[in-house]
DNA sequence: GTATAATGTGTAAGCGCTTACAATATGTGT
DNA sequence: ACACATATTGTAAGCGCTTACACATTATAC
């Protein structure tokens, strides 16, 4: 049988509430008492049973993170930045591998709740917004990352994927080109990406050529690479809204026997791939996905400590510069 | 104010009792009260909380996955099979990243345990074996991977390292080669491997040349494979022990204008790499890590569902036919 | 119809902790 | 020494659920 605050307070010669005050921290303690407890405490090793305290208090101190799967880098970048500040707070993470279902995610909010869990943060690409929106007004704590749902009264992690354009942009602007390519999906992130890059370019009254892939993914980018080859006026520099497009636009130009970043210069977006993992590290514009995972914590924490409102945050990304850029040739 | 068994029960006009009853499917419940009983649960939008229950049962229904760090792709593959198979009992897996520091895990156990969760799944390769032991005696319900305290009594999802090694040899046997290098570094894990290899290879009056690799990484292998290249007979097969070790050897020869497969066979171990991540994909002795998780998460289910006592389970290793392997040419 | 065994339901005592409120002790100023 | 504020501690009522036990209702057997 394990040890009660029972057992402590008959054997510290005190109250239950008196044990509990000390347990807390709590100020109305004097000191003599605080000591005498704390050491009855560690001599019967009593461990004060959190189940009990939460069916009090209404806290778990868990925390859940949704997520489509912890094997996707990018989760699992956001999964160790939610657990690490969860861990600097007290608190555990439960991680639930949603997938793109719906439904999945409704049954594990469903759960989640009934277990107790403080909060939850959101970071699947394609939640249920009624989902949200239901648990926002029932007050429950949340946080959104990198998507939104306007109406919901939720903390946000948010990204700046425009900047990132804006920073691809300002990158092979320095290197001194003048003529650019830009390969994307129709997904909205990655139009704000691109939104970014073609502003920042036309603001130096120079043009960008728009490619539209078929996909983000490296098939997607080889065929654009293909298409990209085949234009008359080749430009010097491309951006690719993400890194397998920029992979795959690689592998393609190489193919032909072109040099990167001699004949080409090439920027990706994303960062999650090794440098190292390939021959030539790519430039490209990092997504602090850590970052945003500790943010989106730190956001949830906030509002379960002090019943803050929601606020949100934006996690700005930075460019890395790999062995696929340089000044152009011509 | 959420609904509770109490509200329910005054509806229904039945005890307590009863409806905890209806909830936890008891078989002692006429069959019209208990359809009463649910249709007002269901009106009511009734969620038993589960934090209650949990003070009575015992049960959280919550376990934890200690694992180095998440971001480790062969962790996340661990990870996602116990949070799969966890999710399919109704349980809920919170993983802690706890590094190689022992301190650390014990923290996280700690806290663990105060928060009642049923049962935790080490995968970390560096645990404390005290640690493990103290709570094996308490009886705490606990599975182990990949890894062993001998004296303990608990699960243990287990790898075949030495079947592994067999694989590998067998694949180059049948493709024909008769002279082998084994590269491998000192960690128990990495011999034993080794061992599989080096035996069945012997088994038919054929040789292995043992290479020392100074560790398991790409560096490691880089310089094994230089050492390779210096050798007067050189063999046309290796098997490096570790996928990494396998990659630095390919780089190696690869940079002093040998072809593989052509001129030497390679095989690795751990299948983690992505085969489209590499020019040539690597031929390799698959860990199935994920099917580990699974194993390892039923397991911990079956001692806490039953009380069993603790078993084991081996997880075979598989072999990938990649490109990086062929006939020898002589 | 009565004794006996199921079967179904209710009562009440927890599970281990928190916390409002009451009670007591201690200190202050006069 | 007395009234009153303040610091400390204790009492007891929960938190929402489970479950041993008692009790009431059948069903079964004779």
């Amino acid at each position: 049988m394990r040890v009660t605050i029972y057992d402590v307070a008959r054997d510290a010669g005190v109250s239950l509430a008196t044990v509990s005050r000390v347990i807390n921290h709590s100020p109305h303690v004097k000191e003599s008492t605080r000591r005498r407890v704390q050491e009855t405490i560690e001599r019967l090793g009593f461990q004060p049973n959190l189940v009990a305290s939460a069916l009090t208090t209404k806290r778990t101190r868990l925390m859940a993170l949704l997520i489509p799967s912890i094997t996707n880098p990018a989760c699992a970048q956001v999964a160790w930045g939610v657990e690490e500040t969860a861990a600097e707070m007290d608190y555990n993470c439960i991680i639930c591998n949603v997938g793109a279902d719906p439904k999945r995610q409704a049954h594990y909010v469903n759960i989640l709740i009934r277990k107790g869990i403080d909060g939850i943060i959101f970071s699947t690409p394609s939640y249920d917004d009624g989902l949200v929106l239901d648990l926002s007004r029932r007050s429950y704590p949340l946080t959104l990352m990198a998507r939104d749902v306007p109406a919901a009264q939720v903390n946000r992690a948010l990204t700046d994927d425009k900047a990132g354009g804006a920073l691809a942009a300002q990158h092979l602007l320095e290197l001194g080109h003048t003529s650019f390519l830009l390969v994307t999906s129709k997904e909205e992130v990655l139009q704000e990406r691109a939104r970014g890059f073609v502003e920042t370019i036309r603001a130096q009254n120079l043009d960008v050529i728009p490619v539209e892939a078929k996909g983000s993914d490296i098939t997607a980018g080889l065929d654009a690479g293909v298409r990209l080859l085949s234009l008359a006026n080749r430009p010097t520099a491309v951006f690719a809204t993400t890194d397998l497009l920029a992979i795959g636009i690689i592998a393609a130009v190489h193919c032909m026997g072109l040099d990167i970043p001699r004949d080409l210069s090439v920027v990706g977006y994303g960062g999650l791939i090794e440098p190292e993992a390939m021959q030539l590290p790519l430039t490209t514009i990092v997504q602090p996905m850590r970052d945003m995972g500790k943010a989106a914590a730190q956001l949830l924490f906030d509002t379960l400590q002090e019943g803050r409102e929601p606020r949100q945050v934006v996690v700005e990304p930075k460019l890395y510069i790999g062995g696929t850029t340089g000044n152009p040739s011509r």
